[in-house]
DNA sequence: GACTTTTGAGTCAAGTTGTCTCATAAGATG
DNA sequence: CATCTTATGAGACAACTTGACTCAAAAGTC
């Protein structure tokens, strides 16, 4: 039945979706209507509402289709593994679809329940791998923690947000240094 | 002539920004339109067209009212100093209006020009001015900066922003000296 | 080749946008 | 207090958007 989708669903579908995603990065989460996705990818307007009745789920699933940073499960020794998915995270943050969709969740929470969903979990995920990694740094000897665990995530990805946000420009091998610094103390190697 | 303004120009533009704030803390820039801004302040539509023809502008003055937190100039000793202004940027982030128009900033600099340069000002002066404050902290003798000062206003303010935009929660006493901690040594009593 | 489903074009009512006009009322001026 | 000036609100208007429909034709399945 569902075994093989219909091959029109699925070239509508995919040409909406990247339309949507173009709209979003190029204007923001506004200019993703009915009207002008269905101009941009090309495809009857009917064809919008068939398969996205609401407009906000078309947004919501456009920005899903966006491949957000987060990190995979640490592994040992830490720090150099941190210091390689802080810098994925910071190039990736670069991207203008990572950028967009990361500009509409923080702006989209204010007002649409589902968006402040999706923000919290991609917090989440975040803040709990790196709380992992930082942990298994300490049961490896690797680091002495400082503070409360609960800032970690503020305090090593906050300025990653401020450069992608805030104060566009690269984020230095330097800078990544002094984030894993915020961490705690390090025993290894500045440069094992 | 422009002594004495109408009293009845003041009026109607007061309450067209005052509406015009409401619907950007409550729903977000997409909700500045004429007619909701029209409808929520009591006043005539065409009385918002005749003030402001475009609404990008109605948008940029509404935000404009809104006092954003900045570094006033810097005083010694510096470390409490600096304490005490992050505990107020950190609490003024989390004001609806800041916390709105700190959003729309970082979502419409994305698409229009005109936020973009605000947004740019926006983190020049609180950057401008926390290097300020290191820079004076330096000549005092209390601090030994490390690393790039240029990077002091990301690793600084950057956790503020997280807390703010991403993971919303209040920011501990213990969390902003740990911001302190990561714009270098401190030769002062931590508790100065 | 006959079938089912998706599609795009189009219609429609309701609502929004931007522009204009005009009577009225609020404020300035003497 | 009377008169002049200007901002206002109500409403008319065309152009456009939104969301919901219908239907013939095209595309895909069997």
């Amino acid at each position: 039945m569902a075994d093989t989708p219909d091959p029109r669903v699925t070239r509508s579908r995919e040409a909406i979706l990247a339309a949507a995603r173009e709209l979003l990065r190029e204007e923001g989460p506004s200019a993703v209507t009915h009207l002008r996705v269905a101009a941009r990818a090309e495809v009857g307007r009917a064809t919008v509402y068939r398969h996205w009745p609401r407009s906000e789920q078309l947004l919501t699933d456009a920005m899903a289709d966006v491949p957000m940073p987060f990190f995979l499960a640490p592994a040992t020794p830490v720090r150099p593994w941190l210091e390689r998915h802080l810098r994925v995270l910071a190039d990736q943050l670069a991207l203008p679809d990572v950028l967009a969709v990361t500009t509409t969740l923080v702006q989209g929470a204010r007002s649409r329940p589902q968006i402040t969903t999706q923000r919290d979990q991609l917090a989440t995920t975040i803040g709990r791998q790196l709380r992992a990694a930082l942990t298994l740094a300490e049961q490896a000897g690797e680091l002495q923690a400082a503070g409360d665990s609960r800032d970690a995530p503020a305090l090593m990805i906050g300025p990653l947000l401020y450069r992608a946000l805030l104060e566009p420009g690269p984020v230095s091998d330097d800078l990544i240094d002094r984030l894993l610094a915020a961490a705690g103390t390090w025993t290894t190697d500045r440069h094992a």
